[in-house]
DNA sequence: CGAGGAATTGAGAAACTTCAACCGTGGTGG
DNA sequence: CCACCACGGTTGAAGTTTCTCAATTCCTCG
């Protein structure tokens, strides 16, 4: 079964019919190398684009060379499935890693939205709630929480799609990058990072994450994933 | 017309019947007091709800008393577009000022769902893009811009269902409200108030917002209203 | 006229940024 | 095989932004 399978698997109660369709829909990938953009703002692709593996994400370029990055992709995840409703991209999705994108023809989408579990499935996909949390997270929280509470979550996630190894997952991303997610200049960033690990509470080197304790980083970062809404 | 088909037909372009479909679907309307909850965080609501006049503000209470606001509803606005796919509300709505609020059962929102058009302006009203801008505003800009930028947008809207009279629109909310919204003390959100209206920007005063100058106040924020997809 | 909530002000403290230098590592070319 | 280069990360120091606290004023409403 593809990450794309297990990713719809952890939103919605799909079947072995739905999965069928899906596995045949998105049957053309594309290998992307590490540092390049999958889609550019102002873009209309003709077909909708899934990670398949890799690490890609969502930004937007703003005026003075600043850059705020607004989602990680994660295996599973797809790239621009509102473009079905605008005509132009209004951001950019760039790859973190080397990655496999699977390409989809719009009209595939639209097939399966024509199935209630499937169509479900992906309505839950394109959720503003994780936005929601992203806003309240920079708005609210103080560096090192709001550090925290974005690595408890690109964990939940990376274990909806069953990437977590004993605690500890590949997050291959700068800490600019980092930095340009959570609204904190790189030097702040490190040296939040340096007081998380000397909390114990998250290591983040040579791009791997590992959290000893998932139950007490979560309850530092006060992360609670209903916001996700993975079953 | 009512301002639900002024907003709609703002976003998508709608034709009689359409109007006509969506009149007949929000007849039953509600009063609601200033400061009160029109959904709470957790309700399972049966109907779909728009503000057809006054103002309601989306938001999420955290830890420690603080708040984030996600979003200002203004008349014309959906409340809960989205609970066709969510069991739960996982944030809160509540007025700003007195509201009446349209309740449309959620049956007659998915037979507006069958038409290609009003789906179209109904998937325009739940995009995430207004979010991502949000972010972007808290994550990257400093306070005076970041409140400048947001007056903007109100603006925009708020002209979108004919609601400017020559150059100010009223904004029934508090000092605070506004601080919860970009993320700033509120004490601060009063500072940079005043810079803004002595660089003769925008005057905020008695719940009213008056801009002397759209253009360069646009220019001032790095204001884009690309992101709204009006038409 | 008085009371209560909202806005403003001042002052001191904390959080975060910038700048600039330095370190470590991995890759490349001589 | 080594030297060097480039890039990402780290550190220190100084500066700026924003926050907190507490007092004061301003408005609105009763």
């Amino acid at each position: 079964m593809t990450v794309f399978a297990k990713k719809l698997l952890s939103l919605a109660d799909i079947d072995a019919d739905d999965i069928e369709l899906l596995m045949s829909a998105s049957r053309d990938v594309r290998k992307i190398e590490a540092g390049s953009a999958i889609i550019h703002e102002g873009d209309n692709p003709d077909d909708v684009h899934v990670v398949m593996s890799g690490f890609a994400y969502r930004y937007k370029d703003t005026f003075e060379g600043r850059r705020q990055i607004f989602a990680y992709l994660l295996p599973g995840d797809f790239c621009d499935l509102h473009v079905a409703l605008l005509k132009r991209m209004d951001h950019s999705i760039g790859t973190l890693s080397s990655c496999e994108v699977a390409l989809m023809p719009r009209r595939a989408v639209a097939e399966m939205m024509q199935h209630p579990r499937l169509a479900r499935a992906l309505g839950l996909c394109s959720l503003a709630a994780t936005l929601r949390e992203w806003l309240l997270n920079i708005g609210q929280r103080p560096a090192e929480q709001r550090i925290a509470h974005l690595f408890c979550e690109i964990r939940a996630r990376m274990k909806a799609v069953d990437l977590i190894e004993d605690g500890s997952f590949s997050l291959p991303i700068p800490q600019t990058a980092l930095a340009d997610t959570v609204g904190l200049s790189e030097v702040h960033v490190s040296r939040s990072l340096r007081a998380l690990r000397e909390a114990g509470l998250v290591e983040f080197q040579k791009r791997i994450v590992s959290i000893p304790n998932a139950k007490k980083l979560a309850e530092y970062a006060e992360f609670d994933p209903a916001y996700l809404h993975l079953r």
